[in-house]
Order: C-alpha cells, then sequence, then structure tokens
DNA sequence: TATGAATGAGCCTTCATTCAT
DNA sequence: TATGAATGAAGGCTCATTCAT
C-alpha cells in the first residue's frame, strides 16, 4: 500500500513536470503574454480539466517555474559559498555565477520578473509554492550578505559596510544591468550608445570590477602588497 | 479667430492632461494591469467613446504616462548638468535625482516598467508618442554618460573606464537598487532582512558611495591633498 | 425675398450634390460598405453635423444616390422610346442602354442592390425621397412594357405574350446577368468556366439575340421577307 | 471505444446543425443583418463562448447555412441530368428545380446573396468550407452547361451558342428573376404592375418558355414534324 | 447655418475555470 | 483519475446621431 502510493506520487510528480517543461517550452518561444491553458494542455497532450488536477490555477504553473529556477539559482550560488576564496572573490563569483544563469536560462528571468509582477498587483495569495519561491529568492539573498560577512571578517571587504544592505545593493543592481541588457538587445533603444554594442559579459564584468574596487579594504589590500 | 483656435487646443489639451491625470490615479491605486476603459471613462466623468478622441487606444494613454513621466525626470536631471561641480559629484547627483524622483512618484516607476514590458512582447507600433518616450529615456541616458565624461575630463572619475558602458551600467543598476527596494516596501519579502529595514535613501546613499569610490580617480585625489 | 430665398435654395440644393458626389466617389474607391459619416463630411470640407443639415441620416444620402442613378437611367432610356424604329428593336436597344448604363457607372450598379437590400430587411421608412427612387425605378420599367406594346401593335414582338410579365422578365434577367458578370469579373468564381472569358458586352449581346428570338413574332419576320 | 468516438461526433454535429437550424430561423425572420452571436447562442440556448466551439466566427455559420443551400439545390439539379429527355427540356427542368427551391426556401436566396457580398468587398478567407461553397455553386453552373451540350448533341438546342456562354446567362438571369420577384412580392414597388400580381411560378414558366424558343434548333424541329 | 465634441449602445471574440461523465 | 464541452464575464473599439455653441 505504501509503496503503491510512492509510485502514485511518483506519477504525480512526473506530471506535474511535464506541465512545467512544456510550458517553459512555450515561454521560451514566445514569451510570458498570450499563453493559455488550453496550449498548455495540447503540447503536454492531456486534457484541459487534467492541468487542474495538478495546478490550483494558471498562475500556480507559472509559481512552480519560478520555484525550479530560483532553486537551481540558489544551488548554484551555495557551491560559490563552499570554495575557499576570500570573500570578495566570492562576491564575484556569485556575481558570475547569477550572471550566467540568467545567460543560459533567460527563461527564468522573464519568469523572476513576472512572479514579481504578481506580487505588486494582483493577489498571488499565500500558498506553499508562493512561499518556496519566497524561501529560495530569499537564500540567494543570503549567500551574497554570507560572503559580504566572509569578505568583511578575512579583510577583504571594507567592514564599514552593512553586509546585508550591501547585499541588497549588489542583488538589486545585477538585476537591473541584467535587466537593462536584454532591453537593449530587443530593441535598438537608446541609439546613442549602438555605436557600441555592449554585450551582456562586458558589462558584467566592468560592473564586477567597479564594485569590486568600491568595496575593497585598502588597508588590507596595502597590507598584501 | 486666433484666439477661439487658441481656446480650443487648451481645452483639448486639458482634457487629454484629465484623462492622463484619471489614469495616473488608477494606477497609483491598484497598478497597472486591469485597467479597462470603461473604468478610466467613468471616473473622468466622460463617455467611453470620448477617450477615442483624445487617444487612438488603450496604450496611447499609457504611453502618455511615460512621456509625461519621463519628461519630468528628464528635465530635473538637465539641472544637474547645469551645475558648478565636478562630474563625480555630477553622477551623484543625478543618481540622487532619479531616486528622489522615483520616490516622490513611484506611480512612474511602475509605468516605465509597463511600457518596456510592452517594447518587449507587442508590437508597441511606431508612433509618434513611442518615439517621444524614446527620445526621453535617451537624454536621460545622456545625462549620465556626459557626466562621466565631464568626470573624466576634470580628473574627478577614473577614465580608464568607458564612458558608454559605465553609464548604461549606473543606469541599469541604479533601476535594480530602485526596484528591488519597491519590492521590499510592499511585500514582506526577504523575511531575513527585515530585522533592519533598510530605507530606499540609504539604498541609494550607499549605492552611490559604493559606485563613487568605484569610480573614483585616486590619483586625482590625492593632488588636490 | 423671394429672390433670396431663391439663391439659399439654390445653394442648398449645390451643397447637397457635393455631399451626393464625394460619397458616390468614396463607393466607386472602396465600395458600400464601412462608409462613415467622418469620412464623407471629411471629404466634402464640411462638419460632420452639417451632413444632418442637409440628409436626415446616413441611409438618405444613399437613397439620394439612387434616385439619381435611377434618373439618368431613366432618361437615358425615354430617349430609345422616342425613335422611329420597331417594338422588337426598341427592347434590344433599351438592354443596350442598361447595360451601358451600368459598365460607364458601376457605383449604381452597387447602389441599387443596396437599396433593394435595404428594403428587405430594415426600415427605410416611407421618405418622399425613397417615394422618388421607386418611382423612378417604376418609370424604367414602364419603358421596356411600352415598347412591348408597341412591338406587339406593330407586329414585330409575339402578341401572345403578356407585355406587363414580360416587361418584369426581362428587367429582371438583365439585372441578374450584370449581376453574374460583375461577380465574375471580381472572382475567379466558377473556375470551370474559366477558360473562356466572357466579357459583359459579349453576354449583353447574346442574351439580346436569345430573348429577341423568343419574342420575336415570326408570322410577321416571314411577312417582310 | 469506437462506439464512443462515433457518439461524439454525431453529438458535434447535431450542435452545429442545432447552431445552423437557429441561424436559420432567425434569418427567415428578420433578414441576414443585425444577427448578433448573442442572440444565436440565446436562441440556440448555449452560452455564447460554446458557439465558437462549432464555428470559428460568425462568418463561418452564415457560410454553412450556404453550403447546406446549395448542397441541398446541387442535388436536386442532379437528379434532372439523370433523366431521358432531350436536353431543352433538362435545360427548362433544371429552371423549374431552381425557381422550386428558391420558392421553398428564400432564406437560401438571401444566404447566397450575402455570401456573393462577402466576396466581393470583405476578405472571406479561403477556408475549407469557403471552398465548399465555391464547388457546390460551380456544380449548379455545371449541371446547366452539361444539359445545353446534350440539348446540343441531340438537336434540341441551336448549337452555333457557345453552351459555357449560355449556361452563364440562364444561370445569371434566372437568379435576376428570382431577385426581382422577391422584391416585388416584399414591397408594392412598381405599383403600375400591381394590378395584375405575377406569380414567381408564372415568371418562371414564361422565361422558360421565352428562352426556350430562343434556343430552339427550328432546323430539328421541321425534321422531327 | 455650421460645427465637431460627446455619447453609449452594441458587437465580436477570448479564455480561465467548472463539472458531468 | 481524466476529459473537454460548456460557460459567461470581460474588454477594446466603432460609429451614427445629438446638441451646445
Amino acid at each position: 500500500m505504501e509503496k503503491k502510493l510512492t509510485r502514485k506520487e511518483r506519477e504525480r510528480k512526473a506530471r506535474k513536470e511535464l506541465i512545467i517543461d512544456v510550458t517553459e517550452r512555450i515561454i521560451e518561444e514566445r514569451g510570458f503574454e498570450n499563453i493559455t491553458m488550453d496550449e498548455i494542455a495540447e503540447k503536454a497532450e492531456m486534457g484541459k480539466g487534467s492541468l487542474y488536477l495538478y495546478f490550483k490555477n494558471k498562475n500556480s504553473i507559472f509559481l512552480a517555474i519560478c520555484d525550479r529556477g530560483s532553486k537551481i539559482l540558489s544551488q548554484a550560488m551555495s557551491q560559490v559559498i563552499a570554495k575557499d576564496i576570500t570573500g570578495l572573490e566570492m562576491v564575484e563569483q556569485l556575481g558570475q555565477t547569477y550572471f550566467k544563469f540568467i545567460t543560459d536560462n533567460p527563461l527564468y528571468f522573464n519568469a523572476f520578473n513576472y512572479y514579481e509582477g504578481l506580487r505588486n498587483r494582483d493577489s498571488l495569495p499565500d500558498s506553499p509554492m508562493a512561499r518556496k519561491c519566497e524561501e529560495n529568492a530569499r537564500q540567494a539573498m543570503t549567500y551574497i550578505v554570507r560572503s559580504l560577512q566572509i569578505g568583511m571578517q578575512d579583510g577583504s571587504i571594507d567592514s564599514t559596510f552593512d553586509p546585508k544592505q550591501l547585499g541588497l545593493i549588489i542583488w538589486g543592481a545585477s538585476k537591473g544591468i541584467v535587466h537593462m541588457a536584454f532591453m537593449k538587445q530587443k530593441e535598438d533603444h537608446m541609439a546613442v550608445l549602438d555605436d557600441i554594442d555592449f554585450s551582456l559579459e562586458s558589462l558584467i564584468a566592468t560592473f564586477m570590477q567597479l564594485v569590486g574596487k568600491g568595496m575593497k579594504n585598502y588597508d588590507y589590500q596595502s597590507e598584501n602588497v
């Protein structure tokens, strides 16, 4: 009985994953808007009504995508923390990890934005899944703060900053730059700058350099020289 | 005759402004989505059809809001450029100007985001108003780049950076931080950090300090000592 | 006073004619549907409201066009009746007159159809103008009947037919053939027949020949040989 | 399993038929214009959205009506061709078949006209259903041409005519006469003729007599005497 | 007489969600 | 569990007509 239930649960899980997979594919192709339940059902080769057996409603599917994405990101970031490097280097590598994740999975960038959009206006009622997303995001944030704390501790980062505040700033700024790079890529927005085309990668590198320099503890630095 | 035409034009302008005002008020209350023409018409105390006398369609109204907002911001930024200060100080003050603008008019932050969303997926066909918005945005961006160039020229900013790239980064990062601050404000997102509540203002100040330090030309600094 | 009124009346007439002219031009360009009062007003270079000073409503304008068209046709047909030819020849020439009129003014063909459409469903309330149109149509019909009567009298047409009934048939059939020719011209409808392209003119000629032969009084014919 | 699918298909078909039936009833009552989807849904006792499960849009319903009508007509005409009679008699009977069909189903006369109207102006995009209608119409036309060819072959019809051209003329003329008769019936149009009321039937008979005489091969006739 | 701003009923279509089977 | 037919609210937009000026 136990085993049978477990198999059922595994099948249920697989069905949910299938729905998420299919929806992700649609988002990759056409963006977030104009996705209908009909389309998801058709591409998942199941009845429309069945979707509601696995997800409470349309937003729940999107939420699940966010959860999946933030879980992947969070995990990638966790590995940086485990390395034996200075806190400053950690921050830089966390940044690069984030940028790489977004570059490889632009889909999730849109998904995160969509999710935030929901939070802003609508209801997004307090569901377990919503809480999971929150938790994932919180965790990513925590990695940054931890590495800042480590950097302040090991002397590589100026400890006059508040690590939590600094974390927020770096996190927010990173997302903003990625957002901007995405916009620029899609449109010839801001024509004045179009003579030089800045890749997301070069923007990132410069940003990291800028912030690194800004955070650096120069006393520590000189001690090492 | 002349006067009559002018009066008509003034009235027409006033009507358009009224529609924009009303729509802004709705956005402030409920955010951008789920706004209907019926609602705007009702709140503006006019017939639904009348809206179409002044705006081609619903998006045109939103576009007009963006235009209004970006015009205000651009103007505020233009005044910083006129001051007799170093380029580095200009950048800082431009940042503060932007943050103040958003703090005072959170509505426009949403409007800008909505506009960018439109660019991303839909068409947003090339209307004069769309071009005006572009131009306004381009101008704001230009102010940052100009002040960076000035700073590099007067020695206050490290001239090994590319001013245009740096401009993009600062602009994008600023928007990202504001975005983050807005999120945090609306929800009890990232509970871990909630023991200390960071005001948008303090985030800004720290970000500016961080970036300022990162960009600073230290040779120049020592010369002054 | 009398004279002033007369001038006014002349001006009023000119305005009405202008509106009709403009509307005819639009119909020629784009057909009957999707014509708006705004468009008519704009092309007539007058205010939209002014249209209602000259015409009770939109349909009245269309009615006026029918009136104008049917008047022209009726007049052209009247000249055939005045000729010194046999009744049979009259019928043939009336047919040719009709076909020439339609070929030269396809606009009126559509107008007549539109008018008939109105009669069928809508209201088309009993206005003076509606009556004028009726009267014009009645007159055209009468010319056919008269020429048939003449032909029966002069022996060129088989007098066993009822002239009125025959008139209706010829009138209806002629319109049907023109209609068909118009359809065929616009579309590659009825592909089976497209290997041979029949001009309206040749259709007419054959139809007239067919009907002429059908109506002919052969006794009379042989007498003349 | 097989049976179940078949039942579903049958039910789906029945639903479509119901919608068509209801719409036909409305057309019979009030003509073609001003029919709304709301009205159809209400009369069919289903939700408005359900209509779109069975028909892509409003025009598709109308198209289906045309298809139904033209199918009935085409079938009726096909039976005439199978008879053992002269070509001339075939043509006459085809005419009578057409007239009977229209008399019995005046609704379809309007439907065919509406359909032609669509072809004229709008797009009427190339749908399978549109093609079916075309094909039905083409077939009816073909029956006439075939019977003319038969008549020319068996000597009953003057073979100096082009059978295709003659077919077009007869087809167009027939429709025109029916059209006229309908107009006359609905309105007291052409008052001059109202002293004698011509039934559609008598109009038909006379027309057929007229055309028959016009087409007749008199050499053949004399040979037989 | 002339205007054109204002109106608002009306229409088609979409789509998330429900529920009977 | 699985389905997909059914729903109906919602929404953007048009346009003939009116009316204050």
